[in-house]
DNA sequence: AGTGCGGCCTGTCCGC
DNA sequence: TGCGGACAGGCCGCAC
């Protein structure tokens, strides 16, 4: 669920409550996320103030003086400020105190998500250190896709949510991003003009930065086994819209499996 | 180095 | 009504 505007929605969402406040302590609920919470986490977090948050494609960084927390949301995660009359909910793994009172909880049902603390810049983490460009910046450019694509056997929509290439371009919005510029996901990112990957870097800041634009509330939270659409299908032109008709033409919207994913197009308008 | 795929995990839906 | 199985998803880590 949380795709970059999401993310992008946490961080504003958090960082002014919990800017230049101290931690007080940390609870630890379930300690088993996509990497397990070393014993040693509430420890090495309490006393720590938050110096500032930022955002590096879908991680969450909480930068302190002596280290900074990386949070990744997963599928299901969510970071919230909770009050002492929040009631607390299945699946609250972990919340940080604050000495002022507050109180910021992650949550995840899915347990997909991460919290890793590191000493070192977190840029240079392992994680972060080899991803691809943000793709609202310049240096995702047209001619950036063109260069990294040239000899690469993958299809456009493998490639595009590959996040060494480009980050924050996940399922829903990769098949958004192709609809918009007319190019078949199927296509091999290699076989790909300079003119097409304009237009394709065109979509894809247009889609993203209109999501942010709207808070990230252009999501759902939960896509059901069938690809029931969610509260905001009227937002989307092909995600989980196979058997309907494209908005542009007509033709019936199909889906197809890609890397194990589904993706979602017009045989007629994407070519 | 690039690619393909298994695995992690829960909630929801479907068919029996 | 209850239950098993399929499915969705981000993305690492491994094997080729």
């Amino acid at each position: 669920m949380p795709e970059l505007p999401e993310v992008e929605t946490t961080l504003q969402g958090i960082a002014p409550a919990i800017t230049g406040e101290k931690i007080k302590s940390v609870i630890v609920r379930e300690r088993r996320l996509r990497w397990t919470i070393p014993a040693s986490f509430e420890q090495t977090l309490s006393g720590n103030t938050i110096d500032h948050v930022s955002r590096r494609a879908k991680y969450l960084l909480i930068h302190t003086q002596n280290g900074t927390l990386i949070v990744h949301l997963g599928m299901s995660g969510s970071l919230k400020i909770a009050t002492d009359s929040t009631v607390l909910r299945k699946h609250d793994h972990v919340d940080i105190l604050f000495f002022n009172g507050t109180r910021l909880r992650f949550h995840d049902p899915r347990r997909f998500g991460c919290l890793l603390w590191t000493k070192k810049d977190p840029f240079q983490h392992k994680l972060l250190k080899t991803l691809g460009p943000e793709p609202l910046t310049d240096m995702f450019n047209a001619r950036y896709l063109y260069t990294k694509s040239r000899n690469r056997k993958v299809s456009i929509k493998q490639f595009i949510m590959n996040s060494h290439i480009v980050v924050g371009v996940g399922n829903i919005y990769a098949s958004e991003a192709l609809f918009m510029s007319g190019i078949n996901p199927k296509r091999m990112a290699s076989g790909i003009s300079l003119t097409r990957y304009e237009c394709l870097n065109n979509s894809i800041k247009t889609v993203l930065s209109e999501a942010i634009k709207q808070g990230g509330t252009t999501l759902r939270d939960f896509v059901s086994g069938k690809g029931e659409p969610g509260y905001f299908q009227q937002k989307l032109n092909v995600y989980a819209k196979q058997g309907d008709a494209c908005s542009r033409c007509n033709s019936t919207i199909k889906t197809i499996k890609q890397g194990q994913r589904s993706t979602f197009y017009c045989p007629n308008c994407q070519t």
